[in-house]
Order: C-alpha cells, then structure tokens, then sequence
DNA sequence: CGTTAACTGAACAGGTCTGTTCATATATTT
DNA sequence: AAATATATGAACAGACCTGTTCAGTTAACG
C-alpha cells in the first residue's frame, strides 16, 4: 500500500485559522497576504505554496466556516433535542445566540459574495453552504410533507435565515432572530394546516 | 432676499450618475475615483470639490439609491392600487420585479456594509433606509392594528424583505420574492386572525 | 469688459496590494 | 550520511489606491 507520505505543515494550520480571523473581522479586501502570513508565523512564500492565489484561500476560509456552522449546528440540534419542528426552529435560536457575541459581523457568505467578484472560488462555496441550508430545511420537515428543497416553505425559512443575518448585521441584537423564529413557526404551522386538510 | 448664487456644476450630476453606475455594478472597493472621474468626464481635480473623500461620495451613491427606491416604491404603490395589505404584498412584487432585470446586483446597502467600515458615512444611510423600509411597512399595516415600526410583524416583514434581497444576489430569479410575498400574506393573515381575535 | 468662480490636465506623494524569485536554511526520510 | 521536501527572509515587479498641488483655461456673472 503505497501511502503519499505528506509531511506536515503545521502552517497550513496556521494560516487558515489567522485568515479565517482576519477575513472575518476586517473584512476580505481589507485584509492583505502579508498580514496573513505575518500573524500565521509563516512567510509568504510559505502561504503561497499552501494557497495558489489569495482567491483560492479565501474560498478554503469559506469553506471552513461552512464546515465549523454545519458542525455546529449538527451537535447543538442533536444536544436540544425535540421534534423536527423543534430543531427546525432552534436553527434560529442559534443564529440569536451568535448575533449577541462581540464577535458577530455578519453572514459570511453574504458578506463575502457582496465583496467578491461573480465568478470567484468563493461563490461556489456560497452556492454549496445555500444548498446545504435548504437541505437542513428539507430534511427536518419531511415528517410534516415537504418534499424537497425548492419547495417553497423551505424557500421562505432560508430567506427569513438569510434576512436575519443581513439585519442584525446593519442592526445588532437577537430581535431579528426572534421575529425570524417566530415567523417560521407561523409558516410551518401554516403549511402543516393547509397539508392535513388536503390529505 | 440674499441667495447664495451657485454656479452650475452639470459635472456633479454625471459623477453622482457614473458613481452609482459602476459602485453597484462593480463594487466600491473595486471601483477607483480616477476611473469615476475619467467615465464621467471631470477631472479628479473638481470631483474633489464635490466630494472630500470617497467615503462621502459612497455616502451620497447610497443616499441616491435610497431616494431613488422610496421614490419608485411610492409610485408604483399608488398605480397599482388594492388594499393596504395588498400594498404591503407588492413591496415584494417590485422586488421580483428588479431580481429579473438584467443589472440587479443584490441590495446596495447590504453590499455597501459588508465592504464598508462599520463607523463609515455609508453606515448611517443605511440605517437610514432600513428605519424607512420598517416605517413603510408600519404605516401600511397601522389599519390592521401594527402600532409601530417595532413591532414584530413589521420586523418579520423586514426580515423576508432583506433575505429576498440577499438570497437573490446568490442565486438569481424571482423565486425568492414569491417565496417573500407569499410569507408575508401567511403572516399577515396570522396577525389579523390573532388581532380581532384578542380585539 | 472685466472679475470671479469653476474647471482642467498632469504630475506627485506615499501608500497598499498580489504574486514571484532565489539563495539559504531546516527538517524529515531513506 | 545523503537525499529530499519544506521553510525562510528579503527584495522585487508592476499595478492600483486615495488625495493633493498648481499653473493655466474656460465660462458665467455683474
């Protein structure tokens, strides 16, 4: 069994933590290579052999925040337990727990498609951490007759999680969430009605 | 009567045009003063009489924008006529009607705060704006028993406005304003239902 | 007409930015 | 120990950025 023995590279580390930092306290354009590498404790020519170009570490500091949220999410769901409706609407308790830290600046993925160029690395990041947000929808609603994610109450919770990200963002506080979490339980109690009466 | 006799200036207006132009197209940070001036045909020179910084220049494409939005929404709203609900719906009518044109490059005031600093001209307008989009809805909604533009169907309302808006920019088409629209009839419906029924 | 305000072009200052190069040094593996 | 992979520092290229300066020009006003 012949094994790629990969040495390691305790930078790598290194330098996706301090970006993923920087990236999302200061933003991605204000946020330059050199300060990256300098707080990584590593040179630049070090960090360009880890990330090719700047756009491509950004999408792997994306990609990173998609995993660490889904993570989270998971456990924390699993931790509150509840029924499928439940976690559906603890989804918006989490986004309120996290507006009220000192460290909430925003979605990152809204923040980022607003400053990066259409066809970058990172869209697509985006476009699969959406697609993983509607399928969370999906899954946890199934039980009460959504079929997918296009259909369009899953629709409407990720635009109320989407719209609450923006708004505490502008606005900071656990308001938005609230009003988000409410408005989805409206939503599913109202797609639950109209459901068992065509059944 | 001493009026301040200002000479025209017809360069301030092509700059407020071109700025507006290539700061939503393009984003600000990616949009240089010299490449405004140059679109505009002014000299940097002069755009600096206009405008002392950028800063004050992005503050003012924003004030623009949302002059220009109130001013569209006010229009369209009085031509379409219906109810005061139904009015309320149609907020989300116009915006599915911007997501399907060709230029629609997400929300400008959701664009501008993830590239802007968070203490920036910039910021104030777009608190500005928000506070006039909760207020729309306030005032439209007054007859069914809202009684201010804090109150959480109003913010509910603003939720799946900006989350439309930003959920469009990601991935484009006009489903997200229909998801939108439909929400808001839903929870609308639920506000009147528990209002005469408390009443 | 003459005064004054508005405007121009072009250079300049002092940054910051991404990405590359290369000779040298440090670890790890065979 | 030799060979190989990984890392360093520091300079460099070439571009872009905001904001200023100034001598000279155009245009509107009294």
């Amino acid at each position: 069994m012949t094994t790629v023995k990969t040495r390691r590279r305790p930078g790598l580390e290194r330098v996706l933590a301090t970006a993923d930092r920087l990236f999302y306290e200061r933003g991605i354009h204000a946020t330059g290579v050199d300060l990256i590498a300098e707080e990584a404790s590593v040179s630049k020519a070090t960090m360009y052999t880890y990330f090719r170009t700047k756009d491509d570490l950004v999408a792997a500091y994306l990609q990173g925040r998609s995993e660490g949220w889904q993570r989270h999410v998971a456990e924390q769901l699993e931790a509150r337990g509840g029924s499928a409706i439940d976690k559906a609407l603890s989804v918006f308790d989490l986004l309120g727990e996290w507006f009220v830290t000192d460290d909430f600046r925003g979605c990152p993925f809204i923040n980022a498609e607003a400053e990066s160029a259409q066809d970058s690395p990172g869209h697509r990041v985006n476009l699969g951490h959406r697609g993983w947000v509607r399928e969370l929808f999906a899954d946890l609603l199934q039980p009460i007759g959504v079929t997918g994610s296009d259909e369009m109450l899953v629709l409407q919770l990720t635009t109320l999680y989407d719209g609450a990200m923006a708004s505490a963002y502008a606005e900071p506080g656990p308001a938005w969430a609230h009003a988000a979490r409410e408005a989805a339980r409206g939503l599913i109690d109202r797609f639950e009605a109209e459901h068992s009466r065509v059944e």
